[in-house]
DNA sequence: CTGTGTGCAAACTCTTTGCATAAGT
DNA sequence: ACTTATGCAAAGAGTTTGCACACAG
C-alpha cells in the first residue's frame, strides 16, 4: 500500500539495469537528477553543476561519460543546436524544440509540430530523423 | 556585347563593399570560392583546404574571421548541426536540409517543405526562424 | 576476486584572440 | 598616411582519453 508514496521516484536501477549500465552511485545519481523530474535539456557542465549543487561528487568525465552512455542506449538523446555546447534532452519520443536566443535555453514544443512536403530521400538512403528547431529571439515574459 | 561572357562570375566585389567590408585579396578569393558555383555548404576547414587548393594563401584564422564576418553581413547563414564543427550555407534564404550522417554532408531540400502547427511563440518572444534538418540514414548511390 | 567504472590530468579538436606586419583607400 | 586586415602562435572552450585506483557483482 505505500508503492506510490514516491511519486515522482523514477526506476533508475532498473532503467540502467535494462540497458546493461552497472548502477554505480554516480550513475544512479546522475539518472535521478536528469529522469526525476520532468523533460529536461542539458548540456555536460549544467549537470555537473546540479550535481555538484546536491553534493553528489562526480568528476566532469564522468558526466561525459554517462551523457554518452546515456545517449547509446536510447535514454537521451542529442538535440542538434549550432554553437560550441551539446544539448541532451530526457525526451526521446518525437518532438520538436523552441530555441531561445537570448539565454541559449531549450524548450519542448508543446502539441504536434507537422512537417510536411519533404521529398523523397536521396537512392540509398532513408529519413532516420527529422528536427524541427523554432528559434525565438526576445526576452521571454 | 561581351558582358555576359563570364557567365558565372559574381560581383564579389561589390558584395564586399556593400557589407562595408574591404575587398582585399584574400575575402575576394573566399567570396569567389563560396558565391562562384551553386549554393555550398562549408566549414572552416573545407574552404581553408579549398583555397589552398587553388593556391590561394590564406591563414586559417583568416578564413574563421571572413566566415564570421560574411555572416554578420547576412551573406552567409549557419547551420544548427549538432557535433563539433560549423557550417555555413551561401544559401541565406528560407529554406531546409538533408544531413547525411552517413558523411557528414549537407544538402538543401529541394521543394517547399512546410512547417505547421507551431504554436504561438511564448509571450515576449517572437520565431526569428525555423530550421528543420531532415537526417538521412544510408548511403547515397 | 574479476571486471567495469571513476577521477584526474593530459591530449585533442575547433575556434578565437593579441600583436606585429602587410595591404587597401 | 591612416586604417583596417592578415598571419602566426598562443590561448580558450568543450570534449575525449589513458591509466591507476575504487567499487559493484
Amino acid at each position: 500500500m505505500n508503492m506510490m508514496i514516491k511519486v515522482h521516484k523514477v526506476d533508475v536501477i532498473g532503467m540502467l539495469r535494462d540497458a546493461s549500465l552497472r548502477p554505480t552511485r554516480q550513475r544512479v545519481a546522475l539518472a535521478e537528477i536528469l529522469f526525476g523530474p520532468g523533460d529536461r535539456h542539458v548540456t555536460a557542465e549544467d549537470l555537473h553543476a546540479e550535481a555538484t549543487a546536491v553534493s553528489v561528487r562526480v568528476s566532469l568525465a564522468t558526466v561525459y561519460n554517462t551523457l554518452n552512455q546515456f545517449t547509446e542506449a536510447g535514454l537521451l538523446r542529442e538535440v542538434a543546436i549550432e554553437g560550441s555546447k551539446t544539448y541532451f534532452d530526457t525526451n526521446t519520443s518525437n518532438h520538436h524544440h523552441f530555441y531561445l536566443e537570448s539565454n541559449g535555453t531549450l524548450v519542448d514544443i508543446p502539441g504536434g509540430v507537422q512537417v510536411t512536403n519533404v521529398p523523397q530521400a536521396p537512392d540509398g538512403t532513408e529519413i532516420s530523423r527529422i528536427d524541427v528547431i523554432v528559434r525565438l529571439a526576445g526576452r521571454p515574459a
